[in-house]
Order: structure tokens, then sequence, then C-alpha cells
DNA sequence: CTCTATCGTATTGCATTACAATACGAAGCT
DNA sequence: AGCTTCGTATTGTAATGCAATACGATAGAG
């Protein structure tokens, strides 16, 4: 058998012979991350499905976790869900995180201007993850909460990122993703995706008109730091039902501006 | 030799024998978690000394979360802190979990009926949590984010959970734990803790003066699931130099009271 | 209402994997 | 410059995690 070999490191990036790697962390956490926004409790073989482990690894992991106090288990059901102890990682993050805590008053303030969900974005993979996000006084979305990730082709948040890292680099990484239409009024072609980076480039805002949430019209500017990178977006999400386009353009984008430019001084 | 075992498995709770635990994946969450709210970045030999863990798998384990992205780390300082990636399981548990999605649009409604921090905690451990906190519109915190933790003693929050944990079991904790004064008007002595516990019993509410923050008064009532169990508390946080003390009672508590019972009724 | 498929739990021998001591290198301090 | 402290890399050892498998329980089909 000469292939026994070759697979037996699971999908780690290119560990290469990293002596120090220990893979028991990387499956645990693979279990935890079996556990995404669709579903709450997972039996043992969804999470096996959804891990890529065997059983047996799934077993081991999920009970570990759960003796940790990651994960809990209905008795009587025995499926696994997350526990809140989750969170406590999160709030640490967010209570030392100097980007958090130096846009939370901006992000306030702005909120407190316009009646709309407001909040900062920045760049997390290949997508951007939301790390503040503030409900607006109106509707409630399930959706709200640190954490939260957007694509990169249909948002302001994506389009404002990608507008300052070079045209060929955003074109590329347009084309290579699927762009799948999230509402009717989604744009998926390459062009037209490209012409809405060029102008958020040009105009220092970018505008969405109902490409995530038919009734929504968002707007979003972008965050720099020292060196002049930008590190994170300011967003804010207007209901067609209170904003009319016009009014988007008129009055938020000047504020979704001005609020990132706060916060990009204050660093 | 008899005794040769007995001490094998490091301090896990009482595992005895839990041949399905994976020690390696707890020695990795000893150093998650000791990324606290204090420090942002931690040197190798900080989180030596606040794991527990001895150099070496201090250093394997902290390698293998940064390999994993839970992690990041200084080039420079080659100091580590966490990663925003510990956001998503916190957003996936936020998602999903149903006492959350029921309170969140009470708790906003509230939050839009009085002009206060506002927001929804839960027992977690020895201490309570908050799933779901929203600030005020004047004044923003750097603590406002989920999974910010309180202490049961001198917070609305705790004494509305011990109130209906019966008296015994309630005096038993207060008296356990120290109980340090947060402020100057921090209530520490264990009978007036008591009585306390015991008028938010038998009035459905608790308030506190001032105890965690100079100028704050709070309020708190529970929420109970199907079975009559406290399950969280709604809570608000009202400055003192927009309500006075007689206006908490009278308008604020029975605000909160109010959104207890219909998250409660909720479920 | 029994049969059977499916899932969760427990066991065990094996060898792969992670372990901890230690050596090495690079800053920062006096 | 010499010393101390911290982070990185190495290595032999055996402890630890591994996966196959057996067992038990639950629920759906016939």
């Amino acid at each position: 058998m000469t292939v026994m070999d070759g697979l037996h490191s699971s999908a780690g990036t290119d560990d290469g012979d990293d002596r120090l790697f220990v893979g028991s962390v990387e499956k645990a956490f693979k279990v935890l991350e079996a556990f995404g926004t669709d579903r709450r409790d997972l039996g043992l073989m969804e999470i096996v499905a959804r891990s890529g482990l065997n059983k047996s690894a799934a077993q081991r992991f999920a009970h570990t976790l759960y003796r940790l106090g990651y994960l809990e288990k209905d008795p009587s059901s025995r499926r696994y869900m997350l526990s809140k102890r989750v969170l406590e990682s999160a709030n640490s993050f967010l209570r030392v995180d100097p980007l958090v805590n130096k846009a939370m008053p901006h992000i306030a303030e702005l909120r407190r201007r316009i009646d709309a969900r407001v909040g900062l974005a920045c760049p997390h993979g290949m997508s951007a993850m939301y790390l503040i996000p503030l409900q607006s006084n109106r509707v409630v979305f399930r959706t709200t909460h640190p954490g939260h990730k957007i694509p990169l082709y249909c948002t302001t948040t994506g389009r404002v990122l990608l507008a300052h890292r070079g045209e060929a680099e955003a074109r590329a990484f347009i084309e290579s993703g699927d762009r799948p239409k999230v509402t009717p009024m989604t744009i998926t072609d390459v062009e037209r995706i490209m012409e809405e980076i060029a102008r958020a480039r040009a105009r220092g805002y970018c505008i969405t008109d109902q490409e995530n949430r038919m009734g929504d019209i968002n707007a979003a500017a972008p965050v720099f730091d020292g060196d002049g990178n930008v590190i994170a977006t300011v967003v804010a999400a207007c209901s067609k039902s209170e904003w009319a386009r016009e009014e988007v353009v008129a009055k938020v984008a000047p504020l979704v501006m001005q609020t990132a430019r706060a916060i990009s001084a204050d660093g």
C-alpha cells in the first residue's frame, strides 16, 4: 500500500511540518464551528457531517466541549448546542479592541442622528463582519449581533473595502467567487459591480439599493488607519419606508462619511 | 505500588475516569480564556501565568490557536491577542438562541420607551451575563457588549435571580463569596442584601441605587420559563441625571416588569 | 406490535501524537 | 559589554488520543 499516507493531516492550510501544532485542538474547533446560524442543535451524526470528522472524533470532541461548558446537551434528545459560554471570549475581544472602542461613541452618535440600523464592519477573511451593529428604533432584526458576516460582492461594506484594494485585486476577487442573487435587486454582473466599486472609490461612499434586503437602502464609508489602509466601514441601513433614495444620498451618506472620518482621525 | 494512579488527570472538575475527554482541548481553552477584559495582548510568559500551563504547553497551544485564526500575533512584539474570529461562535449562539430571539423585540420596545441602558441578562455559573445589552441614547459604555458578566450580590439581576431560588440557597451563596464595594454605595452586609432580595421577591422587581456605578439607578424584573423558573432578567440602568429614584420606581420598574412578563408569556 | 435501521454510548489495543525538558537566539536593561 | 528575560526550535519518550467495533436505546416501517 503505497498511498496509505497522504491524507493524514486534515485540510489545514499548508501546515507542512509544524511540530508545534496540536491537531486535537483543530478538531475541537471543527466541532464548534459546525454550529452555524441555521440550526440550533445538532445530533452526533450531524456534527460528523458538518465537521468532516469521523464518528469517534466527533463523539470525543463534542463530549470534551460539553465537559468544558462550551456546548450544552439536551438530555432527552441527546443533541448538542452552543452554550452562552462562547460569549465570554467575544466579550473579551469587544471590550479591548481599539477599533471597537474608538468607533463606539461615533457609531452611537450616528445612530442618534438618523433612525436606521447603523454599525461598524471590517474585513474578515473573504467576507466582512460586523463588530458593532446597532438596531434601528423601528424594526428589530435577528441578525443584528456582533460577528454577523456579510458577503463582499453585494454589500456597501464589501464594495467600499474592495474599492481601496486596487482595481485588479478587486476584479479578481469578484470574478472568483459566486454571486447569488440575495434579492431580485442584487447586482451580480461583474462589470456593474466594478462600476459600483469605482463609484465608491471616487465618491468616498457606497450605496446599495435593496440588494441585500428588499426595502433597505444601505450606505457605507471607509475608516482608515494611520497608514491610509481601510480597516473598517461605517454602515447605515435605511428602510425605504422612511428614507427616499435621494435622502440617503443627501443626508445619510454625508453623515456616514463624517462618522467614518471621525473614527479614522481618532486613531 | 497501589496508588500510582489517583492524580493522573489535571484539575478537571471531578472527571474520575473520562476516557472520552481530550485534555489538549482543555489546555487550548485555558489559553483562550487567559485573554480577559483587562489586557489586550499577552506575551507568552503572561499566558503561562494566567493559564496555569507550563511554558511548552502555552507555547504550543498559543501557536495552535494562532494557526487556527483565533489568536493574532503582533510580529514585532510577539504578543498574542484575541482575533475577531471569536465573534463567529458568539454570533451563531445569539442568532439561534430562543430566549434571545423571543426577548429581542421586547427589549427593543422597552428601550424605545425609556431612555436608559436596557438589556437581558441570565444566570451564568456564579455570575450573571448580559445576552442583549442595548446602549442608552446619551452615554456610551465600553462594557455594553453581549457576554458581559456581572456579580450577583450587588446587582439587580443577581438579586432577582437569587430571590427565586429559595431563601436558604440565596443566603448560602451570598455568604460564601466575597462582596467587594464596587462603589461607596454598594451594600455588602449579608442581612441588608437578604432584605433586598426579599423585597425583590415580594415586589416582582429589584432596584439598586448606585451600587454598581455612581449615578446609576438600576431596575430589574424576572423572566420565567414555562415551568415558572427564572431564566433571565430584564434590566434598565437609569442615569440619575435624568431619572429621580421615585421616577424609576413609578415609571421604569413597571415597564421593566411588563417587558419581563411579555417575554415570559412569549414562550 | 415486532422487526429493523439509525443513532448515541462505551470499550479496547495500538501507535501516533502530544509532551516537557532543554538548548538556542534575540532583545532590552543596568 | 554582560546579564537577564523572553520567545523559538528540537528531541527522545511514553502518555494520550485514535478509530474500529461492540452495545444499547429509540423510533419508524411493515
